[in-house]
DNA sequence: GAGTGGTCTAGACCACCCC
DNA sequence: GGGTGGTCTAGACCACTCG
């Protein structure tokens, strides 16, 4: 590891990062797995045990990797947890966070719309997999989700049974397709139930319904998941902290 | 500085972190002021430069200061750009961010409501201040907004003309009041448009708006301003980044 | 050139986990 | 007891700002 000239300066620590964040990509320590130690990654490179410590600490805020005193470094994975803390910001009255239980009505791979190819950055004419899925809270129907993902990430399935289409997707993403969501954004409007709408959440036609309209990226920034949840705000509200 | 014994053991820099939290809340330095330089900290707790830069970097995450290289480091100061990115998340379609013109329907002083006794953490009775307006993005109203702030913190707030209550509050309650708002917590629902709404907004009664409830709260996590935001998201978003 | 924060290093010790 | 990450220190040098 040389230290590069003065144009273009990059502090050690993010190349630092940058090689192991690129490492991590590759699938070189699969999610769960152990990195090597501080003191292995710092002679592997190098440098000193506090350059590749800064290096994973700027990784663990991101999420890359967990870190637990006493064990080690580990690559990040996915949990109930995490869905519910990072992913999940649906809350209940009584302000207590509790991940919904979905049903699946159907998934199906299709033709991508216009639409979808912009989200999924895809091809015109590519495939994508779109499922259906009521998401329920304290038994009753709150979300009503339609999300599509490119179908050549997720082959077969659209040919799973829709009993066999678990609750927590980001788990199941990553365990099953080696897929990881790593990072969202989301944008929300208030719009009007449709009809569909109206019958999956018991609500009547028209009644004002909270869009979220997420985009999905793994650890390269890649859009891996599109998808538009119409929530039912009566009970439950969104939440965000400004900080 | 001495180091505490293991029971109840906090890190030293969390130690220097409370002392400069709670000197920045006496305001010891006013906002914009600068802070002594690290050496000069770390002199005055008798601890190395290495443990208050982290304490300082801490704080510079939480928007506590603001550092800057070969400057020094600041007491954190409201700005137009800091209320546009940490505070007003309304996006146009356009993806471009752009801080609302405002104009003020009322302001004036009354009795606190039992809602606003609670989101306050007010005694029942106690006096707020309301105010009431409408905020413009492209010369269109979007947002119709109600907010309450305890009279007692901002004396004389509602005997001032509506016309020189500023559209940038947290900058104008830094600067006239000495009220810092340095963290808000928000909670989102999808409702439908009031007349009231629907005349300010130029939208029929029953349009759904997405309604943004926020708790704003000072460096000592009390609560000093609580607003209603009905948003128009026809032609914006809220945007919300996961991670 | 003097002073500031930012990076990098090396070494010590602490808290924690597991064998 | 041995290994891990977490804290703390001390000193060197770099990048930036300002007089």
């Amino acid at each position: 590891m040389t230290k590069t000239a003065s144009p273009s300066y990059q502090p050690l620590y993010t190349q630092i990062k940058t090689l192991l964040v690129n490492r991590l990509a590759s699938n070189e320590w699969p999610p769960g797995s152990a990195l090597p130690s501080e003191m292995a990654l710092a002679a592997a490179y190098d440098v000193s045990q506090g350059t590749v410590r800064k290096a994973l600490t700027a990784m663990e805020k991101e999420h890359l990797v967990e870190r637990r005193q006493g064990r080690g470094t580990f690559a990040a994975r996915h949990s109930q947890q995490r869905s519910l803390f990072q992913f999940f910001h649906l809350i209940g009255q009584n302000d207590e966070r509790q991940l919904p239980d979905s049903r699946v009505i159907s998934c199906a791979s299709v033709k991508a719309t216009a639409t979808e190819c912009v989200a999924l950055d895809l091809e015109q004419g590519a495939a994508v997999t779109r499922i259906k899925r009521v998401r329920e809270l304290d038994g009753r129907p709150v979300i009503s989700e339609l999300l599509s993902v490119p179908t050549a990430l997720f082959p077969g399935l659209e040919r799973r049974p829709i009993e066999q289409v678990p609750n927590t997707l980001y788990e199941f993403f990553q365990a099953e397709y080696g897929v990881m969501v790593v990072h969202a954004s989301e944008r929300l409007r208030a719009v009007s139930a449709s009809a569909i709408d109206a019958e999956l959440l018991h609500v009547d036609i028209g009644t004002p319904l909270l869009a979220i309209d997420r985009r999905a990226l793994n650890i390269e920034n890649r859009p891996v998941e599109w998808r538009m949840s119409h929530c039912h705000t009566a009970d439950h509200y969104y939440f965000n902290e400004l900080d």
